[in-house]
RNA sequence: GGAGAGGUGGCUGAGCGGUCGAAAGCGGCGGUCUUGAAAACCGUUGACCCGCAAGGGUCCGGGGGUUCGAAUCCCUCCCUCUCCGCCA
């Protein structure tokens, strides 16, 4: 949520910048609503510092045995002009609620325009992508080799969109996760946390997935007020939720490994061979709540942990800077990391990091206590993928084939794989 | 699933329907004392909204009701805890 003063006082502002990331704001109705707000709030203000004057003195006369009949006849009909006050701002209010959490955050100024993908910015390439004197398989014909990855197991037990993995490319799977955990936990300061993977609708409020994309969330049947989580950053941003931080506990750092389920509407017909666009994939997701001045560079830090993962595994890569027209709802600025897949002869998008500034703690009444002033002041929070394990399973199972069709296994990962040095 | 208890400020925890935003303690901050620290003592210390300010208003789990007036009464929902049963 965009603080509602500044929206107010830098209306036209405002509303260009969001234009850059295709919101159009009705910057009109906008103010005849606020005006209309704030005047209804005063008026209704006065009738109660009445009310309260009057029910005062009238506690005071009867205290004093005085007969309070006359006064009861005078605020007689105070309490219905307050009820019929009050019921319109709380209407005013409810449309002025709605409309803010439906707008989106502020773009950073310095991410270049656009409406897609293709205005991205490159801003740096690391590795080379593999040369093979062979024709390379995909991970979908790999993972057949020794059926490891079963499409049509995933398939019957759920439906599209779901896989089963067996033998070396599940253990393989696990070992990432554990590498994962253990170099951010380890390496680069971040508490390891475990969180459930049901969450309710309040916590989807506070990152932003609600109220406006729920089609992209899988809901529980029955009359269970529970989403499945499409990213750990739901449970482990809300842990600051409702929440006052004192300076000495800042900043936060949280590791965690979760799956993530998401219902894919809108993507019929893309990415539909493979497991690189799942109903439920898994992620070690790093996320941070910081204090405001430092939130620009602990975004440059944690892009760079997310990086570290694909150094250490060896995999080329390149990193974009998101234009304002391709960033998430909640994100002011993002970067993301896309892995080089030989199977598809292209970099896909492994890693999304992302400053939310003031955004989402705003949302979550997540705040610090800002030792110059003394007063609780909203933190700012980031978040990035380090990595998708799914996708990353894919790249090291593209990247490291070999012409027989065996698929070596990453220095990095052998102590997590019992030592063994190809899959198969 | 059955039975009971409870949800109050950063935390613990009092609060006859009427000067209660709310006692007390802890924690925090400032000070006295001390070479320094601790202890002790004194003072201070909620969040949010409108407003340049003065000031006004809201908030005692959420929502609704009764009343001139609700933290206190009623209804309802949510949550937490204890005991029994079942269970990974």
């Amino acid at each position: 949520m965009l603080d509602p003063r500044q929206l107010r006082s830098h209306l036209e502002s405002h509303a260009q910048a969001l234009g850059r990331r295709g919101y159009v704001l009705d910057v009109d109705l906008y103010r005849e609503l606020d005006e209309r707000r704030r005047s209804l709030q005063v008026q209704v203000q006065e009738l109660q510092n009445e009310r309260n004057q009057r029910s005062k003195s009238i506690g005071k006369a009867k205290a004093a045995g005085e007969d309070i009949q006359p006064l009861l006849d005078l605020v007689a009909d105070l309490g219905d002009r307050l009820k019929a006050a009050d019921h319109e701002l709380q209407q005013i209010q409810n449309s002025l609620d709605t409309w803010h959490m439906e707008m989106p955050n502020l773009p950073d100024p310095e991410i270049p325009d656009g409406d897609s993908e293709d205005h991205n910015l490159e801003v740096r390439r690391w590795g080379e992508p593999p040369r093979f004197d062979f024709r390379p398989l995909d991970h979908v014909e790999l993972g057949a080799i020794h059926t490891q990855l079963d499409f049509d197991a995933g398939a019957k037990l759920a439906g599209s969109r779901f896989v089963v993995m067996r033998g070396g490319i599940a253990r393989l799977h696990r070992a990432l996760i554990q590498f994962m955990l253990d170099v951010h936990g380890s390496e680069h300061g971040y508490e390891e946390v475990n969180v459930p993977y049901l969450v309710n609708a309040d916590s989807m409020r506070g990152t932003g997935q609600l109220p406006k994309f729920e089609e992209d969330l899988f809901a529980i049947a029955g009359h269970h007020p529970y989403y499945l989580i499409p990213t750990a950053e739901v449970p482990v941003t809300n842990l600051a939720r409702d929440v006052i931080l004192d300076d000495a506990d800042m900043p936060q750092r949280f590791v965690c490994h979760s799956p993530c389920f998401r219902s894919e509407a809108g993507s019929y017909g893309k990415d539909v061979r493979g497991m690189i666009r799942q109903h439920q994939f898994e992620k070690v997701e790093l996320v941070q709540m910081v204090r405001p001045a430092e939130s620009d560079e602990a975004l440059e830090a944690l892009t760079g942990h997310a990086e570290t993962i694909l150094q250490r595994l060896g995999l080329p890569y390149r990193v974009m800077l998101l234009c304002a027209g391709d960033m998430g709802f909640s994100a002011a600025r993002t970067y993301d990391l896309e892995v080089w897949l030989p199977g598809q002869e292209r970099y896909r998008e492994i890693s999304s990091c992302s400053n939310f500034r003031d955004f989402q703690a705003r949302r979550m009444q997540a705040r610090w206590r800002n030792p110059e002033t003394g007063k609780p002041e909203p933190l700012h929070t980031l978040n990035g993928s380090g990595l998708a394990v799914g996708r990353c399973l894919v790249a090291i199972l593209e990247n490291y084939q070999e012409a027989d069709g065996r698929v070596r296994v990453p220095e990095a990962l052998r102590p997590y794989m019992g030592g063994a040095d190809y899959l198969w």
